[in-house]
DNA sequence: CGGCACGTTGAAGTGACTCAATTCGCGTGG
DNA sequence: CCACGCGAATTGAGTCACTTCAACGTGCCG
């Protein structure tokens, strides 16, 4: 039933900045013009590979054009802690441009694109530009938001909900990016990792999954998540999308998706 | 021993922005004058009051001038998530700036006072001193560095040393604003609230706290945190200050802590 | 003196982890 | 076509850590 291939529009560079910028304020065309004549360079990454890594001073930030990347930190143990995944359109790393030593390491999950954008040229964007700044200041806000969803998430959720929440999260972000196929996208996550984001066992992962797809919420499959029920599967955990701060008014997000609270 | 009186410099509204500004950039004369004009209210609150609240849409920034803080999300069993605690200088809710809707609480740990600064100013000193902006933007940035922390923390380690991690971050923001007395500093946190910070129950936080006290690391006694041995504390969670981007050459990051990994 | 919030302790119950074994899916090579 | 290997998913059993519940202590304030 489900095709092979993502229902994935490609997009550009500039198409990508303009829709960010769009999202937390209103371009204006002197806006327009300057996004358009960033500069940058593009990369392809293999599953798995590191884009940068705690402790270095990158001096370009990432946009994501295709894959999934993660933020994650290495402790002590050696063990990973996911932090947050990024799909088109994310810049998982703005932090950088102003905050010089990262704190955490940046890996793609899957085959994944990513164009590469020198600090200078942002920030001299930003300076000429606050407006736009402004937007993309939104943008590293709202990442924040969401960690601080996570840290709700991973410290107040049993393990079940933990796990219906984060698909929550990522099919409505996925659908948003228009990166969905019908009920289904993309998560190229295996149970180990789930578990190194949720702060559980890959054993209990697996059960949470079985639990979930028992109750026909639903369903996780060789990386590709399906929802089967998504009023359920929202209510259960109580999913308010509030915090993602998707409030402008695409067609995408009025369809018939049942969230607010009752 | 420890006197009753509280070892806080008194900081002017001004005072505390241009540090601020200082920490994260350079400030010009022009930017400096900016910062000084802007206007603001100022507002005493007692324990346990809400500031702002989740769903709302303030209109002013608030920057915390004495007491403590704390952001948490409310949970639809009302329980509570505490999210992050600040104190002198922190401004906790820049991002209501750029997001609209809040997605969470902001409320008073003990007796506080804050100041009140119009979204209107900052965004017009924002825009007129990008500058200025880049500075506070990196103030939300390594709020959210503080929120990945506390995912890692609450989902990976074990309950003792999530407590002392918070210790750990906790005395250190308080001694670099200079909000400590020798070893010690105020944390007006219950064994409760903490649990509710850490993803654990308060009989949990009690059996920790008698932990590290046993251990001879740290103490917590009557809204007084004091650290018994610092050396001991860091390297039992391997506490790295990094994420916390006080890269700021001040005379007190360079006093005798041993931080770094060996 | 009484009430109340907070801290402390013990005991019982359970949820989650670790460890180990089995199965499945899939690509590779014989 | 089948054997093989490998990573991932699944299942079960034993153990331990944490939660829940209930009781008691303690200090503070009315």
């Amino acid at each position: 039933m489900a095709k092979e291939a993502e229902a994935r529009p490609p997009r550009s560079v500039p198409e990508l900045l303009l829709a960010t910028a769009a999202q937390h304020g209103t371009p204006l065309a002197a806006d327009e013009s300057a996004i358009r004549k960033i500069r940058y360079r593009t990369r392809v990454l293999t599953a798995g590979e590191d884009i940068v890594s705690q402790g270095e001073r990158p001096d370009v930030a990432v946009l994501v054009l295709s894959g999934m990347l993660g933020r994650y930190h290495t402790l002590p143990t050696g063990n990973r802690q996911y932090l947050s995944f990024h799909i088109t359109g994310d810049m998982p790393d703005i932090q950088s441009l102003f905050l010089s030593i990262l704190d955490h390491s940046l890996c793609a999950l899957n085959q994944a694109e990513i164009a590469l954008l020198p600090h200078g040229q942002l920030r001299d964007l930003f300076l000429a530009r606050p407006g736009v700044g402004f937007a993309f200041w939104g943008l590293t806000l709202v990442d924040a938001a969401i960690f601080r969803q996570a840290i709700t998430n991973n410290s107040a959720r049993n393990h079940v909900d933990r796990l219906a929440h984060l698909f929550c999260e990522l099919f409505f972000r996925a659908r948003e990016a228009r990166l969905v196929d019908g009920w289904s996208c993309s998560v190229p996550l295996n149970q180990s990792q789930l578990g190194q984001a949720l702060g559980m066992s890959h054993i209990s992962v697996n059960r949470a999954i079985q639990r979930l797809r028992k109750d026909g919420v639903a369903e996780l499959r060789s990386g590709k998540l399906e929802i089967l029920n998504w009023p359920a599967l929202t209510r259960r955990v109580d999913f308010d999308p509030t915090y993602l701060h998707i409030d402008k008014k695409s067609e995408i997000s009025r369809t018939p998706f049942r969230n607010r609270r009752s």
